[in-house]
DNA sequence: AGCACGCCGACT
DNA sequence: GTCGGCGTGCTC
């Protein structure tokens, strides 16, 4: 055990070798982490990976220079699972834990140091580098790497530090410990509630002359009886009150009334009623028991249940048993805007004991987190996908709900992974279990259901026997010619939503496109508007009244006239969110219409005002993108219209079905959850399309046939593994010759039915950087093989110099 | 990744 | 004559 080998924050291959002093051997273990130094003067916090006796060819390993924590603070589990990540995604390790550390957990030059308390130095035997940093030390307590360069040479700094530390003289300062304290909150209680009770009138009558102190400790005094055992924040408590702090201190100076202190949590604690335990509908109770059944026989649950069936009841039962076995849970939703109706139920139940974790927490929330879960504080874990990635020590369920939603695999932001497949792999690594729950499974998760890969639990009843919407597909066609239409809708669905309104119902209408019109195309010689940064055209937005690129956020001004030809003929053409709540507000002038997308919901508080207005039932008709689909749980929405469904049909991507089937069904959903008198109208110019037929016809086992179907007859996934390299580079030659470089060595090691392209990617140019796309369908059988092929084929790519600097990214499971 | 090194154009 | 552009190479 002389050699670690430890993962750094850098986007680098593999893992770096560092011998470990003597004096670490009896401390340091896997999943420690370490501070190395690297390229020299940089410092970085490492994770300790694996040990190993093989002295390395090629170079000399440098030493660890201390150890960060007293004991792993990363699990073997976790560590396991970061390699499988690596190895399936084809991504680095370090890049898995750059992604998923708090920044403050992975301090590299910035790391700051200080000296040690109680120490007496022995100036006599240190070096004049040694000295300076005491000195400065002494002078300022805390110093960082980077200051420290500024007094002692670059080459010498991490041998300075790394010699008083030996010494003892200086350490390591664990800005963690010291600049994370969580904050302290004030709150309120009786000093002696019992005799307060007992003398009440006396008490009173020796205030009658305070009044107010008097309705302070009447007020307090209401609140523990009401709420017994709810902690009463003083900060609320003065404010709703409207109390000043001069009666409350006469109080406490009185010792009736006390000031004590707790720890934040960043969760407020749930104050209302406690709510018993919901009783599960029998067909709840027997989902529940397969689930169990399924568990017991080592299998992961696909839980489909249509919408408004109560998966969340099951979800609950399932999660109290695993608490309750005293195992830890993981909650993962697609998006925090989801957590809301879930975390105040499990709030209500586990208080404490529920933490919170997502992208939009501060690095202090963060940290906060990380050690709660570390130390078992916390036993139900909701979050997004990046809280796969926290340190359970005993990880027993991962429900992840709504698996189907793209938001588990965003293209973005590397390294590039599927939550739900991973989420899979994480509760086995801890011996755990798995529930994917869903209305519209994506079609991979019902094809393993279907081979008995994973456990088929459904629901195909809604909540209290509510009968589903009744969807009625348009003929778009023949409403146009029998002229029994106005702009986008036909005729009969805008008598619907009067209807509706006048029945004081609510209706969505669904289409899938921002802005107001998509393309600005000029009369005369056929300009259409361009983003300078993209190969796109810019959508118009009315609303904003600007010119904007969805895919890289530029601006431009609305064009008065062509750019080329000055004609001021220019054409508005493709139909936006805002054109058809245009078109609604005019049609029903009387109706409150309004907008839901990203564009309408930017402002602050934005989506909570509709919200509430939508729930005051002030919104009549609310019109929005894909948006509208997700959270929106309403009683009063009994209709759903989709103008222009066929639109959802027409995205290049063998996907596009799947997610018209998910986004109708799962809008269709918000309608008549509580009445059972729902109703959704679809129009379409292809009213014989399967998808729009099965979806009408509630029958999801035909539909997933006809998607699998599909799916086999065009190789796609689940039959094969999809693997899409994108090259991009700013010169498009360069980025055309290394695709076409790679698409050639691709071809010498696989067969050519595995391979597509390089062609362009679909948006051939974007955020200035040209793109290309090759696409490997790779069998199920021997996959492992053909993709150690496709990872020899890249490495050779990554060999010649030419190619270095253009970006190659690689997603699997596209 | 990120940082130093090194080679060519537009400037005081 | 120099400053600074970014192509290239390397890091345990």
């Amino acid at each position: 055990m002389n050699f670690a080998q430890i993962i750094l924050p850098l986007n680098l291959k593999g893992t770096f070798t560092y011998k470990i002093p003597s004096d670490f051997k009896d401390k340091i273990e896997v999943g420690m982490r370490v501070l190395v130094s690297f390229r020299g003067k940089k410092i970085y916090t490492g994770i300790v990976f694996q040990f190993h006796d093989e002295e390395p060819e090629g170079f000399l390993p440098k030493d660890i220079i201390s150890l960060l924590d007293d004991a792993a603070i990363m699990p073997q589990s976790q560590l396991q699972f970061w390699q499988w990540l690596s190895e399936y995604y084809l991504c680095n390790l370090g890049e898995i834990y750059r992604f998923s550390f708090p920044a403050s957990l992975k301090l590299e030059s910035e790391t700051y140091l200080k000296l040690k308390p109680y120490v007496s130095v022995a100036f006599e035997n240190l070096d004049v580098h040694e000295m300076h940093l005491i000195h400065a030390l002494e002078v300022r307590q805390l110093i960082n790497v980077t200051e420290i360069e500024a007094f002692i040479p670059k080459k010498e700094i991490v041998k300075t530090i790394k010699s008083l530390i030996d010494l003892q003289y200086i350490e390591i300062d664990e800005k963690i410990a010291e600049t994370y304290k969580a904050k302290e909150v004030a709150y309120l209680r009786l000093k002696n509630p019992a005799e307060i009770r007992a003398s009440l009138p006396e008490i009173l009558l020796s205030l009658k002359r305070s009044p107010r102190q008097q309705e302070l400790l009447l007020s307090i005094l209401e609140h523990e009886t009401e709420f017994a055992g709810i902690p009463l924040k003083k900060s609320q408590f003065l404010d709703q009150g409207n109390f000043g702090t001069a009666p409350l201190k006469t109080l406490i100076s009185k010792n009736w009334v006390e000031e004590y202190f707790m720890q934040k949590d960043r969760i407020e604690l749930y104050d209302g009623e406690t709510e018993s335990r919901e009783q599960l509908t029998p067909e709840q109770q027997t989902a529940t028991k397969e689930i169990e059944t399924a568990f017991g026989q080592n299998q992961n649950v696909l839980l489909h249940g249509v919408t408004s069936s109560g998966k969340t009841h099951v979800y609950l039962e399932i999660i109290e048993q695993t608490v309750s076995a005293g195992r830890t849970v993981l909650f993962l939703l697609p998006e925090i805007s989801l957590t809301k109706q879930i975390v105040q139920r499990l709030e209500k139940k586990y208080g404490r004991q529920l933490g919170f974790y997502h992208q939009k927490l501060s690095d202090f929330e963060r940290v906060e987190v990380w050690r709660k879960v570390r130390n078992g504080e916390i036993k139900v874990l909701v979050g997004t996908r990046n809280a796969l990635f926290l340190p359970y020590s005993d990880l027993g369920l991962i429900v992840v709900d709504e698996e189907h939603d793209s938001a588990y695999k965003p293209r973005e932001v590397s390294p590039f992974f599927n939550a739900r497949d991973a989420a899979l792999m994480l509760a086995n690594f801890y011996g755990g279990r798995a529930i994917l729950g869903s209305a519209t499974p994506s079609v991979e998760s019902y094809f393993l259901a279907l081979k008995n890969k994973i456990a088929h639990v459904k629901l195909r009843h809604r909540f209290g026997n509510v009968n589903l919407p009744v969807v009625q597909i348009i003929n778009f066609k023949e409403a146009q010619d029998s002229k029994k239409s106005v702009g986008n809708f036909s005729l009969g669905v805008i008598d619907e939503i009067k209807k509706q309104i006048d029945r004081h119902k609510q209706t969505m209408i669904l289409h899938n496109r921002r802005g107001y019109s998509n393309v600005i195309e000029c009369e005369s010689c056929g300009y259409v508007n361009y983003c300078s940064n993209c190969d796109v055209v810019m959508t118009f937005h009315k609303f904003s009244n600007e010119m904007k690129c969805h895919y890289c956020g530029q601006k431009a001004a609305k064009p008065k006239a062509c750019p080329r030809c000055n004609s001021a003929n220019l054409n508005l053409r493709g139909v936006g969110v805002e054109q058809i709540h245009e078109e609604i507000s005019r049609l029903l002038p009387d109706a409150e219409v309004d907008r839901m997308d990203v564009d309408s919901m930017r402002k602050k508080f934005a989506y909570e005002k509709l919200y509430e207005k939508i729930e005051e039932g002030e919104t009549d008709v609310l019109v929005g993108t894909q948006m509208i689909s997700k959270g929106l749980d309403f009683e009063n929405i009994e209709l759903v219209a989709i103008p222009k469904a066929d639109s959802l049909l027409y995205v290049q991507d063998f996907r596009a079905e799947e997610r018209a089937y998910q986004l109708i069904t799962q809008v269709s959903g918000r309608a008549g959850r509580v009445s059972g008198e729902g109703k959704v109208m679809i129009q379409t110019y292809n009213p014989e399309h399967p998808v729009f037929k099965l979806i009408a016809e509630h029958d999801s086992t035909e539909v997933y046939t006809h998607l699998l179907a599909e799916r086999q007859k065009f190789h796609y996934p689940p039959f094969v593994k999809l693997i899409m390299i994108e090259i991009k580079h700013r010169r498009e030659d360069k980025a055309d010759r290394c695709s076409q470089f790679l698409g050639s060595v691709l071809r010498k090691y696989l067969p050519e039915e595995c391979i597509l392209g390089p062609e362009k990617s679909p948006i051939a140019k974007l955020n200035l950087l040209y793109q290309y796309q090759i696409w490997l369908k790779l069998p199920r059988k021997n996959y492992a093989e053909y993709k150690s092929l496709v990872m020899k084929s890249l490495d050779e790519v990554e060999d010649i110099p030419a190619y270095k600097s253009v970006k190659k990214l690689i997603f699997v499971d596209f």
